[in-house]
DNA sequence: TATTGTTATACTCTATAACTATA
DNA sequence: TATAGTTATAGAGTATAACAATA
């Protein structure tokens, strides 16, 4: 006999928001379609500081993928130019990313359909919508949010 | 001048909502890869019905891909042991693909790693997981419970 | 000698087209 | 003739290893 598990109402918590984001995840792909970019090149997009350049490096790191991979990422970014390689002020070996100016505008038109409400939330009474929101500032990770 | 966008409180709660799915985004590959499954072999182990076995063509359907891909990721999963050809009863084009006594219990597991919550949440109180699981349980698709 | 980034190359996953066998 | 699935092949995206420039 297996046993049977007990009731944990943060793991129903989870599973309910798992399959609320399935939605979103299943979106992202034709969202950066509708961009022109790949996957891979919108989810750098969207990690892309506006303000701060960094090296290929530190964003091999902050991408979790290959240096070699970064270059050809930001090859694509620059293609489409959202942004563009520059000279590091001191050291020569570095190469530093930034966002153009066309390419912030379209970081946060991507971040707009984003965070733009699915139906299914929008039909929630607003006193739901609050108690939801007011939980869920407890829990969101503070640093994925950028405003 | 950028006009201020009005606030909308459904948007507000995507946006936490998609801010705390990141971690899940992120995790997903190192959990497949953890079975010894890439996340294509891993989504179909999940998608497979236990109960139901289901014609090849009916999966590129249900995992929204090319039939010459289903033909690649069944193999995936029969050399891991986890799902099996079948002769269709009466139609002898049709192949039927079902979950081995293996597959069926890798697959609970797999499910029962994705559903435990992170600590992130349970750290909530008693109370405020009962109001966000409440109103969650009305935001949930319910195609995608399978419970 | 160590580090940054690129290039050359190979591997994984996915799709398109041609093919085999059934219907 | 049409359909189910496979095989052959090509493409996108990612990684590993060798390399050039600079520290």
């Amino acid at each position: 006999m297996e046993p049977v598990p007990a009731y944990d109402p943060a793991d129903e918590a989870w599973r309910l928001l798992t399959a609320v984001m399935m939605v979103r995840k299943e979106e992202f792909p034709a969202l950066a379609a509708s961009f022109g970019l790949n996957p891979g090149a919108m989810h750098a997009l969207l990690q892309l500081d506006p303000d701060e350049p960094q090296s290929m490096s530190s964003l091999a790191g902050a991408w979790k993928c290959d240096a070699s991979n970064v270059t050809w990422l930001v090859d694509r970014l620059e293609e489409h130019g959202l942004a563009e390689r520059r000279a590091h002020p001191t050291d020569r070996r570095i190469r530093t990313v930034a966002l153009t100016r066309k390419g912030a505008k379209v970081r946060s038109q991507v971040e707009a359909r984003m965070y733009e409400a699915p139906a299914i939330l929008r039909n929630l009474s607003a006193r739901d919508l609050e108690v939801l929101t007011k939980v869920l500032r407890k829990v969101a990770p503070k640093a994925s949010l950028r405003h």
